[in-house]
DNA sequence: CTAGGGTTAG
């Protein structure tokens, strides 16, 4: 007998079909073994592992057996509670399990844990909270701890899992990152980093989660410091690291940087050929460092592609005004049978929408549900106003907002406004404005915007009008930054006016020297109405000058070697005046200037820019 | 058995 049970348990583990089970069952009927627990239990684990419904199979064996041992109550326990809406099933067998006087298992619990945790079934998962109470010894499992934390982490109520937390008898590795990660999932960095400061020993994954929580908070650097740490501490790097240390290097845009994590992806086994994960997170990356060429070298060697990859290559290929490119893409997925989502689709579009291409943009808009069964979400009506917009085409523009078939957001809104910035259109503007002012109330960019578009039309009402709103909504103006790769991979945050760098004097001579060089040779007059306030204009003049981004531009122009691109990242959208120096630097100097703005790339060579002045 | 993961839009 126990010899049989050993054989069937190996069968079974080979088991990778419906029909493979089948068939040892039936032998396992046959042998005289349909009241064996164990093996049942075991058939119904791997059922349910394949994804076969547990009232296809399952149930109707279960419902044979006479006297079920926890195991296999356990086993359906969880098998339903991994199929989608089987909650209550899950839970019905629960309450027949005690009915039956049968004891549960710690995973008895653990499974009904997770599937609360799942659907958030919050008051369910107290039930049973309070369950493993009374049947004892449960709440002090470490394992049942844990996934009770997870549960209450999964409802959103974090004091409930810091209570579980603060109450467990022991708690593991496992624990501590569980509290991390809800801290830093709800923003709160500080709490995860006094936690895992607490943390005793720090493993692989611990890491990963500090990692992983300021990269998704926005705060790269903090990512990649902690990464450094990480390596220092002698822990090994993973894929699931790797691609958190390489968002927040797209998040910061430098290449040197970007350049040894991809050599430590390589060198720990996860580069590109290896990793379709990885592959697509370094497309992503150089795009976002400004290197399409290099983020289209890696898509190339990459062995597996799949939407992901080809999606990121087409968004890649769209921030820097490739469309051509992006939409040739486009089509070589579809060719190779790579279903596009609805990412894909915004990518193309947007594509579209910097090439100013109005008729290919509308194609692939219809064809999207008709083709490819992507429904168009509001992102993508986003995308059609701003193709639009962009186009010169406000009227339809704003009929296609009027006439969506949902209700449009800030996003759609804010398309309509940024087409009249460069149309100067502050009629439709205001119109635009009004909705987000209501959508978004403290979205400090609109507010600026609209102010913007009055400056240009020289409306000064407008302009104290939209002032006076912001100082009743206590809203400050951004402060606009840019920051630059040194040679030596330092990075250099500049604000404007900033006069702490170092080498500000040196700096303020070269801008003042380029400049005149501009005016002499380019007839460069500064761009007046990109200043917001009413000022004389001798006081714009000085305001345009100490812009971040042209102090960031003179500091390469000093320290960045000759041959090199100048690549300047910057957290608002780069001003008109700013944009005409640069092409006009980029024509005396010689030199070729990158700089992505929040929006989108800007690639400065000869004096002409990649936008077309289209921004 | 429990903890960490990818592309997007103004």
């Amino acid at each position: 007998m126990m010899f049989l049970q050993s054989d069937f348990n190996f069968l079974l583990n080979g088991c990778t079909s419906f029909k493979q089970i089948k068939q040892v069952h039936a032998q396992l009927l046959h042998r005289g073994l349909d009241q064996c627990c164990y093996l049942l239990a075991k058939l119904v684990r791997t059922l349910s592992k394949l994804g076969v419904p547990m009232d296809a199979y399952s149930r109707p064996v279960f419902e044979r057996v006479t006297s079920p041992n926890p195991f296999l109550w356990t086993a359906m326990i969880r098998g339903y509670s991994l199929q989608d809406g089987c909650l209550s099933q899950s839970v019905g067998f629960y309450c027949r399990m005690r009915r039956a006087g049968s004891r549960p298992l710690s995973f008895t619990f653990s499974a009904l844990f997770k599937t609360c945790g799942a659907v958030k079934e919050m008051g369910l998962g107290r039930q049973i909270h309070a369950q493993t109470i009374l049947v004892g010894g449960f709440v002090s499992d470490l394992y049942v701890g844990n996934t009770l934390m997870d549960m209450y982490v999964k409802c959103g109520v974090l004091g409930c899992a810091r209570r579980v937390f603060d109450e467990m008898p022991e708690r593991d590795v496992v624990s501590w990152t569980e509290l991390i990660v809800a801290h830093a999932k709800g923003g709160d960095m500080e709490l995860a980093e006094d936690l895992f400061g607490e943390l005793p020993v720090k493993d692989k994954v611990a890491w990963t989660a500090m990692v992983t929580g300021y990269a998704q908070n926005a705060r790269p650097r903090e990512a990649l410091y902690i990464f450094e740490r990480m390596k220092n501490a002698g822990v090994l790097t993973d894929e699931v690291t790797l691609i958190s240390v390489i968002s927040a290097c797209a998040q910061l845009g430098v290449s040197r940087y970007a350049n040894s994590v991809r050599v430590v992806a390589e060198t720990s086994g996860f580069g590109a050929c290896e990793s379709v994960l990885v592959g697509s997170a370094l497309v992503d990356m150089y795009s976002k460092c400004g290197s399409v060429d290099v983020a289209f070298e890696v898509f190339e060697k990459m062995k597996q592609r799949n939407v992901y990859s080809y999606s990121s290559m087409i968004a890649g290929f769209a921030m820097h005004g490739r469309a051509h490119a992006a939409i040739q893409l486009f089509h070589d997925m579809v060719k190779l049978e790579i279903k596009p989502n609805h990412v894909t689709f915004i990518g193309v579009l947007t594509a579209c929408s910097h090439a100013s291409l109005v008729e290919q943009g509308r194609q692939v808009f219809a064809s999207m549900e008709k083709h490819y069964g992507v429904a168009p979400s509001v992102e993508h009506y986003t995308c059609i106003v701003d193709l639009l917009g962009r186009a010169g085409r406000l009227e339809e523009a704003l009929k296609v907002i009027e006439t969506m078939p949902m209700e449009p957001n800030g996003g759609v809104w804010g398309a309509l406004l940024g087409a009249c910035r460069r149309l100067k259109n502050p009629s439709i503007a205001r119109h635009a404005a009004n909705h987000l002012f209501e959508l978004e109330p403290n979205a400090i960019g609109n507010y600026m915007l609209l102010s913007n578009i009055y400056a240009s039309a020289g409306m000064w009402d407008g302009v104290s009008e939209v002032r006076k709103l912001m100082r009743e909504r206590g809203l400050k103006k951004n402060l606009g930054y840019s920051w630059i790769e040194a040679e030596n991979g330092e990075i250099h945050q500049f604000s404007s006016g900033d006069t702490i760098h170092p080498m500000y004097t040196e700096i303020k001579r070269a801008l003042e020297d380029l400049l005149n060089r501009l005016k002499a040779h380019n007839g460069y007059l500064p761009k007046l109405d990109s200043v917001v306030y009413d000022l004389s204009d001798d006081e714009k003049k000085r305001l345009l000058m100490t812009h971040s981004e042209k102090l960031a531009l003179v500091y390469g122009l000093i320290t960045i070697d000759g041959g090199c691109t100048i690549k300047i990242m910057k957290n608002l959208r780069i001003c008109e005046d700013c944009h005409v120096v640069m092409c006009g630097a980029s024509k005396i100097t010689g030199r070729e200037i990158i700089i992505r703005d929040n929006m989108r790339f800007h690639h400065f060579c000869d004096g002409k820019c990649s936008c077309g002045d289209f921004w």
